[in-house]
DNA sequence: TGTTAGCACTCTTTTGGTAAGAGTGCTAAC
DNA sequence: GTTAGCACTCTTACCAAAAGAGTGCTAACA
């Protein structure tokens, strides 16, 4: 169904109504805020015709019309207004990213809890992932008698480690010899080959006696296998009590409860996958979001060296698209440009 | 106002059962439940005279009594009956503990959460605080021309890293030359000495000229101020809406905005000054709690080697008081126990 | 032929008033 | 001191009526 120019603005201005007041849109109700030059009676027409196309849905006989998913794919496709952020929205995006912080997860969260603050939403990151990273060096230094730590320095910077005890005294020798094994054998090397059965073999031929190599040859392991997932953290999370969808205490629970454990590894797939630019999620497009009235607009992020990740907003269906979108957008684009400036120093 | 004997009887009986109903316990209802050998219209003259002492109130004239704070005070100090742990649940937490992650605040979190279930409460917990840890050695690690990872072992085998990225090139001697001083100079110092003022003293004494001081100094300063300030973190938020009190979107928005953000700090410190035994802070007896209708058992968890922090439980005053901290303290024996088992592998 | 005024009809929400239920507090008797 | 009995209070549930909002249809109009 190709919609005509009339049914694209009654199709405008009943999204734009609801988004603003989360109540169905009534016929005369669209006259008194869009100035159409049209009846109330015409409009009934244009929108039962709408209804027909999928475009609206109808609560009850008596109530006004709604948005369906398909209402907001078009208005999001083709019919919204871009949103021009306001000078002290502007400001505040850009304070959130000036205020860099020692550790580059608190910088990440900072940036994610001002936009749940500037949107009212809830905001969902990945913290970087470092996919397949390459390892630079080792270290292993002593704590005391029986324990030491064990150190390990990534290609982009990152560092791993873990305090490994052990039943019986070493002295600091072995240690010296186990760290300059390792060096020799595992440095330069991308992590993501430290498969199970690699590190099997290769513990065999360690020329190093010592009751150490399970926990040595363990954490490795579990540095191999906890690459590649950042972890997907969220802030804002009570931000939904603002919305009026969320006003029944079992419509916050099923929110409150998705958007924790069980599904949040299902919601980073789905976030993980879009592209490059910043892509909207509506409702049931996705079978992940099925029957949650839930949305997810989501844009990346890079912060220099690599370091990239994903920002998203999720919030229900009938969500202030344009400015969810202008918000991460303008986001991205003061990013890019600070990064883009040589010199800066980032971390 | 000394309580006698069956005034004790009939105060246990109300609350006993308005623990497990939520509902006002009427004088008949507690004749059905428990077998004090009077009739109701005795049960109304005591609870009546309870009510005078402010050990009980009522909603309003119509209805049963329910406890005050001070109720579930007397409760918890001489009243209540000890709860003993099903087989079940001694299971999942023997489970909870043994299952070690390689990160020690994984272990933690996984107490925690393990706790959260099995109570059916929402779990607080402080990240071991490293208060005034003593610093064991730096290393300094290239990562290209213009950046290199600094890494701060401490004595307790924690370690603190950050990437140190600078305008011009260095060659990698003067990374050797500051490692040398920095070790020289400050290993085996406690960090809490490293005040503001020390650093800036230090930093123009330093015989090596170069851009990063500013960067290692600034680092340095971190470390000193960000030690003592363990996160206090949270498991099982959703756990609130099992509860019947948090039956209205209101009191559970309020709920749950109280123990994020802004509150986490006072309630941080109001865990961090309990004592070392379990303690039970109960409705108003605190101002932080003031109207919130909330309670707080606070423990304390060890997992050797000087990790020490908080295990808190918070929920509605009308809180299974017996059964959480029976909960607490049988996690803390097992903890206690398996640590005094010289040898085991703790990591 | 598309647009519009008018109106009957539907469905939800609000209001008010009554009945049922739970529990107290008092009185008088034991 | 304890208890049975009863009047009284307050909440909750229920129902019916009224109000309100909006549609969809019909017939008239440009």
């Amino acid at each position: 169904m190709e919609l005509s120019e009339r049914k694209k603005k009654i199709l405008q201005a009943i999204i734009d109504d609801y988004i603003v007041t989360a109540e169905p849109v009534g016929s005369s109700h669209i006259l008194k805020s869009h100035n159409l030059g049209i009846s109330s009676a015409t409009v009934r027409n244009e929108m039962a015709s709408l209804e027909e196309g999928g475009y609206l849905e109808k609560p009850h006989t008596s109530a006004g019309r709604v948005p369906s998913y398909l209402g907001y794919r078009v208005y999001v496709d083709e019919l919204m207004n871009e949103y021009r952020l306001s000078v002290s929205e502007i400001s505040q995006i850009t304070n959130a990213f000036r205020q860099r912080y020692a550790e580059l997860s608190k910088t990440i969260e900072g940036i994610s809890n001002a936009i749940s603050g500037l949107t009212n939403y809830t905001t969902l990151y990945t913290t970087p992932a470092s996919c397949g990273t390459i390892i630079k060096s080792f270290k292993l230094i002593p704590i005391d008698e029986k324990s030491f730590v064990m150190i390990v320095v990534m290609d982009d910077g990152s560092v791993k480690n873990r305090t490994i005890r052990v039943k019986s005294e070493f002295d600091s020798g072995v240690l010296e010899k186990l760290s300059n094994y390792l060096n020799y054998r595992f440095s330069n090397i991308n992590s993501s080959i430290l498969t199970p059965e690699t590190l099997e073999g290769e513990k065999q031929l360690v020329p190093i006696e010592s009751g150490m190599l399970d926990s040595i040859f363990g954490f490795l392991a579990d540095i191999a296998n906890s690459d590649n997932s950042g972890d997907l953290l969220l802030t804002g999370t009570t931000n939904i009590f603002n919305h009026p969808e969320f006003s029944s205490i079992d419509r916050t629970r099923e929110f409150l409860e998705f958007v924790k454990k069980d599904n949040i590894g299902k919601l980073k797939e789905l976030i993980s996958a879009t592209g490059d630019s910043t892509s909207v999620i509506i409702g049931n497009e996705n079978p992940v979001l099925k029957d949650k009235d839930i949305s997810l607009v989501v844009s990346n992020y890079s912060l220099g060296g690599g370091v990239k990740g994903k920002l998203a907003i999720i919030g229900p269906t009938r969500m202030d698209y344009a400015r969810v979108i202008s918000t991460l957008d303008y986001l991205t684009g003061c990013i890019n440009e600070a990064i883009s400036k040589e010199g800066e120093q980032i971390d």
